[in-house]
DNA sequence: GGTAGACCTGGACGC
DNA sequence: GCGTCCAGGTCTACC
């Protein structure tokens, strides 16, 4: 994985991270001072979570047949940015949208307003809050960002005012609910924007419900009938703790159509 | 607390 | 080429 990093000093860099057989393998293309290379050894183990541990996690999931590869695969790790709040902004685009959007509108924020490594011009950092935050909602729009421009601008302005204290968050011990509230306050986070970054955050309490999650669980769980949020906890409630893994990682093959059905009030030509 | 409707954009699809 | 639908949801008003 190659990506650009940007540290304390402002400095930005490119960074290649490869597996190797004693752990990972982190280099710069460029000669580093030793504090550089602490703090971007610190950014890469926080985006690969390295400090994470899913023995208890496997313990369970080597009991239920569509999860037994978990352990083998080492399944579990989530790769996040190097800041929270890159995080949401990513998460924030994900929503009510493709994939092939999601990732325009990414890249269309990163070449606005990312700070450019030096060696390429066209590889960016992705932006500060502060960067986002001196924009306007108009700019935002002509950027593809449509109506989610005002909860962009707002989440920028209030993290760089500090009004949202992101990196606060990151390290909290306070318990799943209450982050899940305080994750639900950012502009242009719901339910199952705060469920993603919960998940992020090493809690997978919550699942985050989006289409996908209904037509999988309806499909291989309900024969096809129409599910909400309930129907879909319901499934993966004797997880606990774990919920959001049980279903990130769920063997799904094998789950094509469910046979026709007709429910109550219902008529359907096809399930 | 639950529900309905509005909201940007662009890809997929039917015609 | 055009029109319609809808996608890895959220917010607000209303009941």
């Amino acid at each position: 994985m190659e990506r650009c990093v940007r540290y304390a000093s402002g400095a930005v860099v490119l960074v290649t991270c490869a597996h190797h057989d004693d752990g990972l393998l982190i280099s710069a293309h460029d000669e580093l001072a030793s504090y550089a290379q602490d703090e971007i050894a610190h950014c890469v183990a926080w985006m690969f979570n390295l400090d994470a541990d899913y023995s208890a996690f496997y313990a369970l999931a080597d009991q239920e047949p569509r999860l037994a590869h978990c352990r083998p695969a080492g399944h579990g790790r989530l790769l996040r940015s190097p800041s929270l709040f890159e995080d949401v902004v990513k998460v924030m685009a994900t929503t009510n949208i493709q994939w092939s959007g999601t990732k325009r509108l990414v890249l269309r924020l990163v070449e606005a307003f990312g700070a450019a490594y030096a060696e390429a011009e066209d590889v960016c950092a992705f932006p500060h809050a502060q960067t986002i935050a001196a924009t306007d909602e108009a700019t935002l729009r002509r950027l593809g960002w449509g109506y989610r421009s005002p909860y962009l601008l707002r989440l920028a302005r209030g993290v760089a005012e500090g009004v949202y204290d992101l990196d606060g968050l990151r390290q909290s011990p306070m318990p799943t609910p209450a982050l899940r509230n305080e994750l639900l306050k950012l502009p242009g986070i719901g339910p199952y924007g705060a469920a993603t970054l919960l998940g992020l955050l090493g809690r997978h309490d919550f699942i985050g419900v989006d289409t996908e999650a209904v037509s999988a669980v309806s499909k291989a769980f309900y024969h096809g009938r129409p599910v909400g949020e309930k129907e879909i906890l319901a499934v993966f409630e004797r997880w606990g703790e774990y919920k959001a893994l049980a279903y990130w990682f769920w063997d799904w093959s094998g789950v094509q159509h469910a046979p026709i059905t007709v429910w109550e009030g219902q008529q359907t030509e096809k399930a």
